[in-house]
DNA sequence: CTCCAGGCATGAG
DNA sequence: CTCATGCATGGA
């Protein structure tokens, strides 16, 4: 899995990453601290560290633009975020949902989707901040939360910040926050950062609690309800079965399995539960980015685009 | 101009 | 319990 590893301070991390689709997974609406930098590479913020990737054949190549506290070893690092330590689970999860016929056409021209490992408290503010959002807007608030309220990274012209501390926005004024262009969210994610400063150790120990009970903890937050809460169970937390129901996966479902007819939410949820089981997350990232894409294979008749 | 976006909180029935 | 409504903001 290791290809290489990084001796000196400034060379690049290699790793191992066949069958991983990186332009794919970034713009997947996951994380919404990359940008394609180039035609071939994609700059972000990660932790603490600006980074700077390409996928080359089959390998990754990570550019440290800022140093981040990555300990001792970057690569597993690395290979933890962009979850690349599991690949043989993903051919496997691929392989169960290529068997339903219904998504075996969108599978047939996308692959290598992974669910990336980001922190906590990026991903529940992040989706607090999605609803009734589009992404490039969520994007903008982001990066004015951060330039207001994250630390600085770098020093070149371009001034890269972190994700803000907890602290950081639980003592921010909601005015402040509006002018990061939060709108009516701003209390939410003022009282939702509060509450994880108040939890203390207690947010951290999130990670260990099953899934139900986690979902239970998270619904308690303002501003978060059943679809931002499942986003923080797949993207914080790696719950794959978690199954967030958003406006092109509700599309993608009443399309798929109920002849274009709306049902409510929970029904959708428990039919994808029967569909995909532990599988659920990573189909519904497929579903997203397909109908979202609006790709050929989301057509349900085989019409052919004449666009 | 209108419509829409990775929905939530609230109140009515 | 389910369902309808208002909501800030800005791009298309």
């Amino acid at each position: 899995m290791q290809v290489s590893t990084a001796i000196g301070d400034r060379s690049p991390v290699i790793i191992d990453a066949t069958g991983f689709d990186l332009a794919g997974t970034l713009s997947s609406g996951q994380s919404f601290r990359w940008r394609m930098a180039g035609p071939d590479e994609w700059r972000g913020i990660v932790r603490e560290s600006v980074l700077s990737v390409r996928q080359v054949e089959g390998l990754l190549e990570v550019r440290f633009v800022s140093d981040g506290n990555w300990g001792e070893n970057r690569v597993a690092g690395i290979t933890e975020y962009f979850d690349l330590h599991l690949q043989s689970d993903y051919a496997s999860i691929r392989a169960r949902l290529v068997r339903n016929e219904r998504i075996r056409r969108l599978l047939e021209v996308q692959s290598g989707l992974h669910i990336l490992r980001q922190e906590p408290f990026e991903v529940l503010i992040s989706f607090i901040i999605s609803a009734f959002n589009n992404i490039l807007r969520i994007e903008r608030c982001i990066d004015r939360l951060a330039r207001c309220y994250g630390r600085p990274l770098n020093v070149s012209a371009q001034l890269e910040h972190a994700f803000p501390a907890p602290e950081a926005l639980a003592t921010a004024s909601e005015t402040e926050l509006r002018a990061c262009g939060l709108g009516y969210r701003a209390p939410y994610v003022k009282e939702a950062a509060a509450r994880v400063v108040s939890l203390g150790a207690g947010f951290e120990s999130f990670a260990r609690l099953p899934t139900a009970r986690l979902r239970a903890e998270l619904l308690q937050f303002p501003g978060i309800g059943v679809k931002v809460a499942e986003c923080i169970l797949l993207f914080a937390y790696h719950r794959l079965e978690a199954f967030p129901i958003d406006v092109w996966v509700r599309r993608a479902m009443c399309q798929l399995y109920y002849r274009g007819r709306r049902l409510p939410d929970r029904r959708l949820a428990a039919r994808a539960s029967r569909e995909f089981g532990a599988d659920a997350g990573l189909a519904q990232q497929y579903l997203f980015t397909a109908y979202r894409a609006r790709l050929p294979s989301t057509r349900s008749d085989g019409a052919r685009d004449r666009m």
